[in-house]
DNA sequence: CTACCATCCTGGTTGC
DNA sequence: TGCAACCAGGATGGTA
């Protein structure tokens, strides 16, 4: 379910949290989430100090004080929350306990376990597998409209699904590439290789837009995703085509009863929420 | 290269 | 009310 905003929204959660503390117990509740947990994982964590807590992508980076980057997923229906109070008995699906010195268990709980847990050198982090090839942070610096324009140059894909790919640009899913391809007026239908020039400006600026708006309000809050403190993310009620099949678009003047409102359609096995009136 | 499909897994919602 | 089918925010690997 997370996509950029949720983990950014999570990674400030533990940030706030976990960061300078030091883990003294880990419990692992299984062998394997989407993958298996690192070897020896509860061992090697214990005893480590948190130095620095990130994201890239739809990942969160949790650095330690041996130089080793604790890596975590939360696919589809990760959560990853505090606990006060330890006597509270484990939930189904809490796959992952760690106790920091102050005695608060952050607890990783993934009922689909299609998330995953790495450990891997700091200094080797980009050469990893996990992010060896993945494209600019759509946050960053690197990322303007002839970068975008040169990474769909040539791709003959719709522009929904080159979206998706993490390849192209690394922190998009299904509801904000929805969400930016609305704002920017593009269909997701249109060739990702024709969005070029001002389009492409376009297509990053609302890009930025939608997610800056989506951190701000904490994420969005479909049916699992919660902040690391419990709280709900609500920018879900600021969707203008996200999961509004047939209802009009946000400024919209024309006859729903006429035109269907928004439309729904699957790309790629996903479905795609779109306007086809304003976007082309 | 690209499009499409199935797969991992649980749980909430929908429809009969 | 009960039950089955369907659907879901992600990522990957296979096939045609």
């Amino acid at each position: 379910m997370p996509e950029l905003p949720e983990v950014e929204t999570v990674a400030r959660g533990l940030s706030s949290t976990l960061e300078g503390r030091t883990i003294v117990k880990v419990r692992q509740n299984r062998a394997d989430l989407r993958v298996p947990f690192p070897e020896n994982l509860p061992k090697r964590l214990t005893g480590r100090r948190v130095t620095h807590i990130g994201r890239r992508a739809k990942y969160i980076l949790i650095t330690l004080d041996d130089g080793n980057i604790l890596i975590v997923h939360l696919g589809m229906s990760g959560r990853f929350m505090f606990r006060h109070d330890p006597s509270l008995p484990l939930l189904a699906h809490d796959h992952l306990v760690i106790t920091a010195d102050d005695g608060v268990d952050h607890v990783l709980n993934d009922p689909r376990r299609f998330g995953l847990v790495a450990l891997v050198e700091g200094a080797k982090l980009d050469q990893h597998k996990l992010f060896a090839g993945m494209g600019p942070e759509p946050l960053g610096n690197a990322f303007d409209g002839p970068t975008l324009a040169d990474r769909l140059a040539g791709k003959n894909t719709p522009i929904k699904a080159a979206l998706l790919d993490q390849r192209v640009v690394a922190g998009l899913g299904n509801i904000y590439v929805c969400e930016a391809l609305f704002h920017s007026g593009i269909s997701p239908l249109r060739l990702a290789r024709t969005v070029q020039g001002q389009r492409a400006e376009r297509l990053v600026q609302a890009i930025r837009q939608v997610l800056n708006a989506a951190i701000a309000a904490g994420g969005s809050t479909l049916r699992d995703f919660m902040h690391h403190d419990g709280e709900l993310g609500y920018f879900q009620h600021s969707f203008s085509v996200y999961d509004r099949e047939g209802k009009p678009c946000p400024g919209c003047t024309c006859d729903v009863a006429k035109t269907g409102g928004i439309a729904r359609i699957v790309q790629s096995g996903r479905s795609t929420f779109y306007c086809p009136r304003k976007q082309r």
